[in-house]
DNA sequence: AGAAGCTCTGCT
DNA sequence: GCAGAGCTTCTT
């Protein structure tokens, strides 16, 4: 080793510092050895009393910090780069973008076991032919088909890998068997891409019609474009999907397709197995730890040809990448929430953007920044507006809950409603957005409520066990038998929650089964799976739930559906409430008449005179839509400027709002207000105290991103200077899709 | 973030 | 006199 030139290592590490940090090559790494230390490679090093693992960024004889400060890392824990080509481009962009830690980001972008020193890239089993195999033929396996399939497979080809086998429909069990009988072997390798298939499909496509043809053939493949496909439920969507991504298997490519959270059912994976005769893998937080990095890794080695995931699916490695789908791209479940808050929809733009290929966005009711971008003509818009199958578009039905008689919210003329379809021997489907029983415990001679102690907010009554709930922070309560303030023993539970409604219709339709779906009757992992297949066999039933019912399920039974309470988006705070409102009621709606039974839809609503929600049910959901985005344009709020939110909470209320008020302060300073650019709080959040903190928030609003990503790279820096911003939680949210 | 080291409380 | 909370400092 040449000491006036030691090898000195640049590594991203998973610390909230905005830095990188230096390190000298292991004191006992041979030159060969230091060769091997290229850029994307996981390093563990000593960091303070700590051990981490960083990201190998660079490789270079000099330092900027004093060289005899530095100190040697442990090791290497890779011999070759885990993050490289485009995931290395994408994790730069989001740690700009989302004003997040590269290091952070890095390691988010892997799987947890690669987070870890102990992971490490998996090996790939082979499978083989002994020479005793191969010497057979296939007269030995004349009572043993399934071996005989796998015995073929294995002598036409070079070995292969277990995922390619189960591809080509080869049993698991017959190759053990042949394991056995020392016919077959395996042997441990890097895994190998797979030589560009030629069998793709395992089934003929469908026909396509008109809007389906165009649709696809619109699709320019090996080039950069955005495509937002809106089509109504049961437009076939799907199969434009599978035959775009056929497209890009045959060119020898792999495809990504992003699913929301609780729309990655087993029926989605199920569909695209049977059209697709390549390996397909899955990744979404449901996969056990070791099984995701399995399955990271095949597409890392260009094994799995697709790609199905949840919005950490953006992150995958796919080293041959031909297009990207984000399904239902509209879902709230693409942002994430905390930490490092991307957008797996924009990241996804990013990507196609950067691996130069096709990004397909589609939505029944498409997000309000994915029309407009549609409309200015940045994206090529695509719309299905027939239903396949010469099925009925649902008749969307308004109901005036003010003139009604009802039971438990539920209108008299949504009961009739309910016994005629019960009565036809067909399914009903009532949904409430609200669980538990009631969401309110009130004593009406004082005027007392059940509280949360730790926030501002209520509990709601459940009854099964009987318990008083806190949606927001987890508390628990029993509830009192008598009002702790004035003694009244009738205390009343007010308002509608599942629970409610399903004891209210079981008493009135006690000869039918009413089922309720929501999180607390969901549980168990198969509930949802058993319960659609139950569904499946089309006995009358009425079911009662929340959100989860809107989600990826098909229900071809389900004839009439009833929205309990449709207001709640009218008067919510937040500025996107209508537009949640508006798509909420189109995917509920989306459930009814799917088969060749027409389906109605009663929504019922204490402001039936609302002009969006009568225009909705009028015209539907894209020009409800644009109304709404004429709305946006006026006010000048998103898509038609750039937002951030500047988040503190601490127990402490003067503690959070004081750091909001010092970074107003920097903000307007280092960019004064004017129409570019504006500055609003520090307000408190729509529930100012949640699980005792105080939470305070600062909005911050751009004409153009790049002036945004500026000032927020400085403000940021000014904070972490700031003593006061160590006492605080605070987070920066782009782009916030909840403002709460 | 996370660990460690420091200082200021509030007691028995 | 001292445990423990709360605050500061440091990380290459």
């Amino acid at each position: 080793m040449n000491c006036d030139h030691p090898t000195v290592l640049t590594l991203a590490l998973p610390t909230p510092l905005f830095r990188h940090f230096e390190y000298l090559a292991p004191a006992d790494y041979t030159p060969a050895q230091n060769d091997a230390l290229i850029p994307g490679i996981r390093v563990e090093v000593p960091f303070g009393r700590q051990t981490l693992v960083g990201i190998l960024i660079s490789k270079s004889h000099t330092a900027s910090y004093p060289i005899e400060k530095l100190k040697p890392a442990y090791q290497a824990l890779d011999a070759k780069p885990v993050i490289h080509g485009d995931i290395l481009a994408l994790c730069q962009f989001a740690a700009e973008y989302y004003q997040h830690p590269l290091g952070e980001v890095m390691m988010a972008a892997l799987p947890q076991k690669l987070r870890a020193s102990d992971g490490a890239l998996p090996q790939t089993a082979y499978w083989q032919l002994t020479t005793e195999g191969k010497g057979l033929n296939s007269e030995n396996f004349k009572r043993s088909p399934k071996q005989q399939t796998a015995w073929e497979v294995l002598l036409h080809s070079a070995p292969l890998a277990e995922t390619a086998l189960t591809a080509k429909q080869v049993d698991k069990s017959a190759l053990k068997q042949l394991q056995k009988k020392n016919l077959a072997e395996t042997f441990l390798a890097d895994a190998q891409a797979l030589p560009a298939s030629q069998q793709v499909l395992n089934e003929t496509p469908r026909t396509l019609n008109n809007e389906q043809q165009h649709a696809l053939d619109t699709i320019r493949f090996h080039k950069f474009g955005c495509y937002l496909l809106e089509g109504i439920t049961g437009s076939g969507k799907t199969e434009v999907y599978l035959q775009a991504i056929a497209r890009v298997l045959q060119a020898g490519q792999q495809a990504l397709v992003l699913v929301p959270e609780i729309g990655l059912t087993p029926q989605t994976v199920a569909r695209f197995e049977e059209r697709f005769a390549v390996p397909i893998t899955q990744l979404h937080s449901n996969v056990a730890k070791g099984a995701r990095l399995e399955n990271w890794h095949s597409a890392f080695s260009g094994q799995a040809r697709i790609v199905i995931g949840t919005r950490l699916a953006v992150f995958a490695p796919l080293p041959e990448l031909g297009i990207i789908i984000v399904d239902e791209e509209h879902d709230l479940s693409f942002k994430q929430q905390e930490g490092l808050r991307y957008s797996a929809r924009d990241l996804a733009i990013v990507r196609a953007k950067k691996n130069n290929i096709p990004l397909l966005l589609g939505s029944a009711t498409p997000s309000l920044e994915s029309l407009h971008n549609a409309l200015q003509q940045r994206y090529h818009h695509l719309r299905l507006t027939q239903r396949a199958a010469n099925a009925a578009t649902p008749a969307l039905q308004l109901l005036d809950m003010r003139k009604q008689p009802q039971h438990a919210g539920i209108a008299q003329a949504s009961m009739d409603a309910i016994s005629a379809t019960l009565e036809r021997g067909e399914q009903a489907l009532v949904f409430i957005n609200r669980r538990g029983f009631a969401p309110s415990l009130i004593c009406q001679s004082c005027g007392w409520s059940a509280a949360c102690k730790y926030c501002d907010a209520r509990m709601t009554l459940h009854n099964s066990p009987r318990k008083l709930h806190c949606h927001h922070c987890g508390a628990m309560a029993y509830p009192p038998s008598q009002c702790p303030s004035c003694m009244n023993p009738a205390l009343s539970a007010l308002g509608q929650g599942t629970e409610r409604a399903e004891e209210t219709l079981q008493a009135a339709f006690n000869q039918h089964t009413v089922i309720r779906v929501d999180q607390d009757s969901m549980q168990r992992k198969n509930a949802m799976a058993e319960l659609t297949q139950q569904l499946l066999e089309g006995q009358p039933c009425l079911l009662v739930g929340t959100q989860m019912l809107a989600k990826g399920h098909h229900f071809p039974n389900v004839t009439l559906v009833v929205i309990v309470d449709t207001d709640q988006g009218l008067l919510s705070g937040d500025f996107r409430g209508i537009e949640r409102m508006g798509q909420q009621v189109i995917q509920v709606a989306g459930r009814a008449g799917r088969a060749e039974k027409p389906g109605t839809v009663i929504i019922q609503s204490y402001r039936p005179d609302h002009p969006l929600l009568t225009q909705l049910i009028t015209e539907g959901y894209h020009n409800f839509a644009k109304s709404i985005l004429g709305e946006r344009a006026s006010c000048r709020m998103p898509p038609y400027n750039h937002m951030a939110l500047l988040r503190a909470e601490s127990k402490r209320a003067d503690n959070a709002k004081a750091l909001l008020t010092k970074a107003a302060q920097i903000a307007r300073q280092l960019q004064p207000p004017s129409p570019e650019c504006s500055y609003l709080g520090p307000i408190p959040a729509f529930m100012e105290r949640r699980n005792d903190r105080f939470r305070y928030q600062l909005q911050l609003q751009f004409s153009h991103r790049q002036t945004r990503t500026q000032l927020l790279q400085q403000l940021v820096e000014a904070l972490n200077k700031e003593a006061l911003s160590k006492r605080v939680r605070w987070s920066i949210d782009v782009d916030p899709q909840d403002m709460g």
